[in-house]
This record gives structure tokens, C-alpha cells and sequence, in this order.
DNA sequence: GTCTATACTTCGATAGAC
DNA sequence: GTCTATCGAAGTATAGAC
């Protein structure tokens, strides 16, 4: 016998997250997450107590995600390559899941985090430390090289959070005929970077 | 004779940098500013108008003044490879002149570009434009590879800009024990995007 | 759990004297 | 150009009935 599903948090938390991706914490309105929610304002004060414990939930549950995701990756099978290759595929797709993931990545990035609680801080801290233990275990083996592991991450994953959070300003860059260039789909951006990243933790020199 | 300098709206310009750099443009709170720059308040609804004027122009002339460095090394002499490398020393060392860019950065991008208007939407266009540029021209030379611009173009800047912008939150992890790490200064993480952009766009595998 | 009505606060912006 | 005082809108949050 299930239980009956709690709609309401659930459609809370997702109304927050379009809401909270779309204006920032302090451009956020209770009241339009409430609207997007179709639930009273009410409601969302009952279940969640306020706006920053609603950004907080929503945030935890997030990136405890993320982590959770490369984490399986980290520590599963394959080669060091094809783990960092495969921990690239894994963000790009949990991203792809959570369209609202990059816009509130940026902006808590910008924020210095200091919204953020303990917890929370502990569950965003979680993503970098899945990347990093497939970083060393591939040193260790061999089969990567040892650059220092915040360029690595920094180069693998920013284009990525950059590229899809900012495809609205490229669409409207685009429109005003400010900029013109082929199209680029997101998996090809993806393909492109674990290229790069392959090239660049080789650790011999490699053909092309 | 030397124009009597106009020290309000510069203070003022100073000042919403530093706050919608923390804080957003949401986030950002006119009172503040005023106070940052002291200023009365007055002073400032005389010199800018509003708060969405006030932050326009301060948008408009660093993102000019950030097109305007691209483009000199653009337009400057040397090969591909010498002008990538150049362009990312010359966007690094804006930034460091103006450590409010990063977090305005993200939060435009997270934005949408939704708060600019035409005119500076084309400023910040003109940062990926003089980037392009560079990529077309050594492309033409032969000695650069032709990879998507778009790629090159955030591999080599989203880093940076996300780096420098992380600083606080990587304290406060650190800080927390929830992660440990040898540090690494902005001069040697630029220093490695370098190599490591031209590893990715040389025109022939090479040795490291 | 759900809703209406509203208290309380903060903030952007301006009026108007100097 | 500069300041004080204040208006009016908008926003978070809660009280209290059902």
C-alpha cells in the first residue's frame, strides 16, 4: 500500500528551484513560488518555515545529488581516463536533469556560500571530493597525470556550468545579431571538454 | 587646468561594484551603496537616476573596458598560440584590478542577461568577439587547431572566472575541515589554463 | 492541512529646503 | 550639488478560522 505521495513539498521544491535559478535568492518572491507551486503561501511557510530553510532544503538535496552522482562514478570501475571522462558525463547529465542546476551554482559560486549552512556546505563540498579521489587514484596508478586537482576540476566542470547556464544571453546575443557563429549542441560542448580534459591528463605525450 | 575630478559618481560606481558583487543586483541595497561611497543618498538618484541606471553603466564600462584589453591583444602582434596565451594573461589581470568582475559575471550569466540593455549587451559581447577573433585568425595561419570558438572560448575564461570567484567559498571549506588541499595561487592556476589551452589547440601533437 | 486577512518591515524613490 | 524627511509599494511572515 504506497504512501500517499507529499505533493505539496515536492511541488514546493520545484517551483523554488525554477524561482530561485531564475532571480537569486534575494530577487526570489515567496509568493511567486507559491503561485508556481499552486499551492497557498501559507502552506509553504507550514511545511518549510522560511525562504532560506526552503533555499537550504532545496540546495542540500541538491548537490547531495551531484555528489552522490560522481561519487558512484568515483567509485566504480574503469580506468582513470574513462572515470574522469565518465565523471564529466555524469554532471552534464545530472545537469541536463535539473536545468535550474547552473544558474544557482553561479549564483551561490558569487554569493561565496554565505547562505549556506554547515550541512550544506558539507553536501557541495562532497562534488569537488568525488573528483578529486578519481584525480588521485589515477595518479596513483598511473594512468593520470598529477596536475594540481582544482585545475583539473576547475577546467572540466566550469565550462560546463558556464555553457548551459549562459545559453539564455548567447540565445539573446544571437537574436540582436551581436554575435554569430554555428550552433553547438549540448552533448557536443560535453564530447569536447572530456576530449580536452583526456589530452590534458594524459600522461605521456599522446597522438591526436 | 585640470577639470575638477567628479569623485561622487566614480565613489558611487566603486561602491555598487563592491555591493552588487556581493549582494546582486536583488540583493543590492541603494542605502548601502550611498554609505560605501559616502554619499547621501540623494546624491545618488541626482548622478545615475536608478538603481537599475547605476548598475547599467557599471556594467557597461567593465565590460567595455574588459572588450577593450581582449581587443588590443587581438589586434596586437605575435602567433596564435602567444595570443591565446595573452589574451587569458589580459582578462586574469583585469581581474585582479577589479575583483568585483567574477561575481558580477556569474550573476549576469545566471541572469540571463535579462537586466541589460542593448548597448550593453553588445559591451559584453565585444569579450567573446576579440577571443573569436584571435582563434579565427591563428586558425587561418595554420598554427592554431580549429576547435568550436565556443569551446575554446569557455575552457579558457569560465575557469578563471570561476576560480577567482570561488576563493571566498573555498576558505570557508577549508576553514571547516571539510576539505584540504595544497593552495595554489591565481598567478600559477592562470599559468596552467595557458598550457593547458596550448596543449588543446595546437595544430599538431606535440611533446610536453 | 488549508485558507484569508493582515501585521510589520524594508526598500526604492522623490519632494523640497538650502 | 547636497541634505532631511518621508511617501508608497512590495515583501516576509503570522494569526487565527475552518
Amino acid at each position: 500500500m504506497p504512501r500517499p505521495p507529499r505533493v505539496s513539498p515536492d511541488r514546493i521544491l520545484a517551483a523554488a528551484a525554477a524561482e530561485f535559478a531564475e532571480r537569486g535568492f534575494a530577487g526570489a518572491r515567496v509568493d511567486r513560488i507559491a503561485r508556481r507551486a499552486r499551492v497557498n503561501k501559507a502552506m509553504l511557510y507550514y511545511h518549510f518555515g522560511s525562504k532560506q530553510a526552503l533555499y537550504r532544503t532545496l540546495l542540500r538535496q541538491t548537490f547531495a545529488e551531484a555528489a552522490g552522482r560522481l561519487g558512484a562514478v568515483a567509485s566504480g570501475p574503469g580506468t582513470g581516463p574513462a572515470k574522469v571522462a565518465g565523471a564529466i558525463a555524469a554532471f552534464a547529465a545530472f545537469i541536463q536533469e535539473r536545468a535550474f542546476f547552473p544558474a544557482i551554482m553561479l549564483r551561490e559560486v558569487a554569493e561565496g556560500g554565505s547562505r549556506l549552512d554547515r550541512e550544506t556546505l558539507a553536501a557541495l563540498a562532497g562534488v569537488p571530493r568525488a573528483f578529486f579521489g578519481i584525480l588521485a587514484e589515477g595518479v596513483a596508478r598511473g594512468d593520470l597525470r598529477a596536475v594540481h586537482p582544482l585545475v583539473a576540476y576547475f577546467s572540466a566542470l566550469s565550462p560546463i556550468v558556464f555553457f548551459l547556464a549562459a545559453d539564455p544571453i548567447r540565445q539573446e546575443l544571437g537574436n540582436t545579431h551581436l554575435t554569430k557563429l554555428r550552433g553547438l549542441t549540448s552533448d557536443e560542448f560535453v564530447r569536447q571538454i572530456q576530449d580536452a580534459m583526456r589530452l590534458s591528463l594524459a600522461p605521456h605525450p599522446q597522438k591526436r
